[in-house]
DNA sequence: GCCGAACCGTACCGTACGGTACTTTCGAGA
DNA sequence: TCTCGAAAGTACCGTACGGTACGGTTCGGC
């Protein structure tokens, strides 16, 4: 298997963040996995053996510390840029692969689960940005980082569009399909690496015959 | 343009509720949909202009007003069985597309993205089954209703594929796209009727590129 | 060793909300 | 018209939680 693209970053040095408040940042992360969205001030103080007062000082309010945890949480999620030389079929189909996996190891995660799930339960209330954040690091990103291989494809000759946006979000659709929205929903959609896999492959494939140029039916 | 698949039925006989208490079930939804998921016991008293203890008395707790608003709302779209007799392949395709354009109408109304929030919100806290109630009628409706087609349409020579469960999961991809995430962590997409009516097209013609009998590449 | 800053732990306050009890109102049936 | 039950309106209780205040402790700099 191809090692993967998306990596969590270790290094320290990551983020704005001192390393003790990403420690608080990690429990609170923890707890929302633990125990859904509903984390209180005085849990996170308990599990991250720090005082409440704190807290406040360094996040100014409840809201903002859950948007600097989303935050964090995002700037660990990198994508690794694609070398695309040389973009014989074999190697974007390769490459393709490779998303799809990350992307669907991703989504069905503890954390993205859980991020998600706090963002839009926000979404439509409060005025939040948590909902906008999630979006830019989730979709959006993912997007931004997939056009140029699709389009590196097509300047290749293995892919034919005309509008690459919607290129993606064919592909994105084909991968995902509802398993985010199970997932979210409480679903224990059980993804195992080697079937995540074949989802994969299968996606890809299946992109390959919309917009594949050796088709006879195109879109 | 087709007539509708998913209707909303208005007939007064709907349910286990009686008027009075549709009425609340109603300003619920109302609620949800203006305020989002900060709706309390009192506001809805206030709403509906009842008291907070018939409330209690006819629903038992707030979970159990949730759960009955979430059903009631179920119960209420339904779709319309399919009359696939003579399936040619224009007519298939056809009925593709009222399903697409049915069910993205409804993923990007504001009903189904207040409830949406709402069953995914607590889906992953307390013990609730509003999450499964939602999928049940979200997804997993929309499966059993379109399994059979698809197996009429493969019947009829017109598709081509193994495993039923996974044409449809692919179909779903090919309409649903990003948009209902999107929409659910808050971003406006604005979808008008046409931009629907051309994305099912999409779809649909996207779905036979993939399963279609008459391609040179299958699954 | 002293000082100040940072921070932990905890007690505290105000409020919002779920849920209950009580009083009043309204409408149907005898 | 009287009675009764259902439901509206309202007051109330307990608790949980966001946010603040404050004393105690640790630690780096002098």
């Amino acid at each position: 298997m191809p090692e993967a693209i998306a990596t969590i970053s270790t290094d320290q040095e990551n983020s704005d963040f001192s390393n003790r408040q990403q420690e608080v940042l990690s429990a609170v992360l923890d707890l929302m996995v633990r125990e859904g969205g509903a984390l209180t001030m005085e849990r996170v103080a308990k599990t991250a053996s720090c005082s409440k007062e704190t807290l406040y000082k360094w996040f100014g309010d409840r809201q903002g510390l859950l948007t600097a945890t989303v935050q964090w949480q995002a700037s660990k999620v990198r994508i690794a840029p694609i070398d695309a030389q040389n973009l014989d079929e074999a190697t974007l189909k390769n490459v393709l692969v490779r998303f799809a996996c990350d992307w669907l190891t991703v989504l069905t995660s503890d954390v993205s689960i859980a991020l998600n799930r706090m963002a839009i339960s926000q979404a439509g209330s409060t005025k939040s940005d948590l909902g906008s954040i999630v979006l830019q690091n989730g979709p959006f990103a993912m997007g931004r980082r997939l056009l140029p291989v699709l389009e590196m494809g097509r300047g290749a000759g293995h892919l034919e569009f005309s509008d690459g946006q919607q290129a993606f979000s064919c592909f994105f659709g084909l991968v995902v399909r509802d398993i985010q929205i199970r997932v979210l929903l409480g679903e224990d959609v059980l993804l195992d690496e080697a079937q995540i896999i074949l989802e994969a492959k299968q996606a890809t494939k299946n992109f390959f015959a919309i917009y594949g140029k050796n088709q006879t039916r195109r879109k």
